[in-house]
RNA sequence: CGGGGCGUGGCGCAGUCUGGUAGCGCGCCGGUUUUGGGUACCGGAAGUCGGAGGUUCGAAUCCUCUCGCCCCGACCA
């Protein structure tokens, strides 16, 4: 491909509404550009690495026995009433009505249709397993689309979804994809790590996702060096610390003291002079139902929503507001504690260990010292309910766990009956017996995978890009004053490489040689081929790959096999 | 939706407080020059100042309304 004759439009300053690397980057690099907020359009070089992408995740998708459909993006709402998500899954869901006034939505995600599919072609054990997938754009209606292609309303998803007689074979289905996802994740070649994670508000049981590393990422995932415990944050164990201690005769009874304005940890822990362990956090929380309960933990610690959610059966659940906690406890905000409490008390395990302990006293400007839990209060539930933090133990092997950040490209979930019930996808077994298909789902975020690469891999200079998913492999600069002689060489390289199946941008361009350097870099190519004048007579080429310093002279003669050679190592 | 910021040639910005003939850099077009890290010079094209309404002799500038974009919080591939 000759630079000229393609549409990539470079720009040297960094758009004026990008924040994020990757944005900046695939806007300068001519990659694509913003139509509306969270929506943008492909140029030539974005569609290539979208395609690129595309490609690798179908050859892993197919070779898990995975099969490519499309099903349309244009939903009909009785569908989603079925399934109960009409009305559940809010603003997010883009609706609109046709010329007769019948509802539809733009899909976010396909479990209905997907169900609807098979629910009416599929009658039989003997068709089962199956296991569908398709690339298509989505949209969600975010809250707030931000930071370009990381979080943006219409984005390209590649979803899967696997149809299964039993729970076990469902997560046989499970398991293939999951290391389906693993294998293609390798072929793009990312640094990321699968991790445990929450079902969130798709439901199901059983959930990894794939974290793409990097230092941008808005998720923490958790890794155990050790015995490769992998987990997003909230999700992650804090090993147990045994059954709680109980408070002896020779405990000294809990005392009142007056702490008037102290009400974060920190001014508490300073005004008594006791330390942050020495001290027990009561938050409150309200469930669905807005009946308020306390969670307890100690004074260094965090409370992990996400567990106090899935200790009450997965049900939302939300800090209390400030009028809610004055009304129970009797006390302004900051003066929370379990003592004569009139609501449920759930206590993080490490609470346990501890006696003689600092507490809110349920009355403004006082603390209750001295306390035990048991002998002063009752504790509804025990439970891991913190927050891990840097210094943890893993869970499962007791070494010390590694934080990450990392950005979700890819998200799997064992969702067992719940839309093929809701939507009736039956089949009858051996025995004649009709059951509800076990399901799985299965989604990988593909342009976000794009900026997720350029979040990890970039540098001053621009992208960065992996091998596999570089809109072209090597770029060939002709610079110097353009002749006969450096264009008849220039075609002939280029000429070389395309018939040895390498992927060439040719910058024919008349331009000066610092034009070329600046571009190049910019968009990222792996590999630089610099011809000049000097190198034309001495009949050498300088070949750089992008993420090194090292510059390389290869004979002109042997330069398509050479180069060649060099790439076809390169790709995996 | 709440809080903050911003809309001025294609891009990045100044000008707005204190109303008075629309400016700079980059890019683009023509020419000369230069040719290993965005070269230099000359000449040129290009803007209803986001939109609507108002105040005024006069509005990019003041007032009202409105649309769009970005950032911070509740979401997720």
């Amino acid at each position: 491909m000759r630079y000229a004759q393609l549409y990539v439009p470079t720009r040297r300053e960094d758009p004026a509404d990008a924040e994020v690397v990757s944005h900046k980057l695939l806007v300068r690099g001519g990659y694509m550009r913003m139509l509306a907020r969270g929506i943008y359009s492909f140029l030539p070089l974005g569609w290539r690495v979208l395609q690129k992408i595309e490609r690798i995740i179908r050859e892993e998708m197919n070779r898990a026995g995975a099969q490519e459909v499309l099903l349309p993006s244009v939903q009909p709402a009785e569908l989603w009433e079925e399934s109960g998500r009409w009305s559940f899954y809010g603003p997010e869901l883009l609706r609109f009505k046709d010329r007769k006034g019948a509802a539809f939505c733009y899909g976010p995600t396909h479990e209905e249709v997907i169900t609807d599919l098979v629910r009416g072609d599929v009658r039989s054990y003997k068709q089962l397993p199956l296991n569908l997938y398709q690339i298509q754009a989505k949209f969600r209606d975010e809250i707030r689309p931000r930071a370009g292609l990381m979080r943006g309303r219409e984005f390209i998803m590649k979803d899967g979804y696997s149809f299964d007689v039993s729970t076990e074979a469902a997560h046989a289905s499970y398991e293939q994809m999951r290391q389906a996802y693993c294998r293609t994740f390798d072929r793009l070649g990312l640094r990321y790590r699968a991790v445990e994670a929450d079902t969130g508000n798709i439901g199901g049981s059983l959930s990894h996702e794939f974290q793409v590393l990097a230092h941008s990422g808005e998720d923490w995932v958790t890794s155990c060096p050790s015995c490769g415990y992998a987990a997003n944050r909230e999700l992650t164990e804090v090993p147990s610390s045994g059954a709680p201690v109980s408070a002896g005769a020779e405990q000294a009874a809990s005392a009142s003291v007056e702490t008037p304005g102290q009400r974060t940890v920190e001014e508490v822990t300073a005004f008594l002079k006791v330390s942050a362990q020495g001290l027990v956090k009561t938050v409150i929380f309200c469930d669905e139902a807005d009946a308020p309960f306390a969670v307890l933990v100690r004074g260094d610690h965090e409370v992990n929503e996400v567990k106090v959610k899935n200790l009450l059966g997965g049900q939302a659940v939300r800090l209390a507001r400030d009028e809610e906690v004055e009304r129970l406890t009797g006390a302004p905000v900051g003066f929370a504690g379990p003592v004569g409490l009139a609501c449920p008390i759930y206590a993080d395990q490490a609470v346990g260990s501890i006696l003689g302990f600092v507490v809110g006293g349920n009355a403004k400007d006082v603390h209750l010292t001295g306390v035990c839990h048991g002998r002063d209060f009752a504790v509804t539930r025990w439970a891991d309910l913190r927050q891990v933090e840097e210094g943890d133990a893993c869970p499962r092997c007791g070494a010390t766990l590694e934080f990450y950040r990392g950005i979700e490209v890819g998200h799997i979930f064992y969702l067992g009956t719940k839309y093929s019930k809701a939507l009736g996808a039956s089949f009858l077994d051996e025995s004649g017996a009709s059951r509800a298909m076990e399901m799985g789902c299965y989604g990988m975020g593909v342009t976000r995978i794009m900026a997720a690469a350029i979040e990890q891999n970039h540098d001053d200079d621009g992208i960065v890009w992996p091998v596999p998913i570089a809109p072209f492999e090597v770029s060939l600069l002709t610079i110097g004053k353009v002749d006969d002689a450096l264009v008849e060489a220039g075609q002939a390289l280029h000429d070389g490489l395309v018939e040895r199946g390498v992927e060439v941008l040719w910058d024919d361009r008349e331009e000066r040689p610092a034009v070329k350097f600046k571009d190049t870099d910019l968009v990222g190519v792996p590999l630089r081929l610099t011809l000049g004048a000097r190198g034309l007579k001495e009949g050498k080429v300088e070949a750089k790959w992008r993420w090194s310093k090292d510059v390389e002279m290869i004979d002109l003669a042997s330069a398509p096999e050479v180069i060649a050679a060099m790439i076809l190592k390169a790709r995996s």
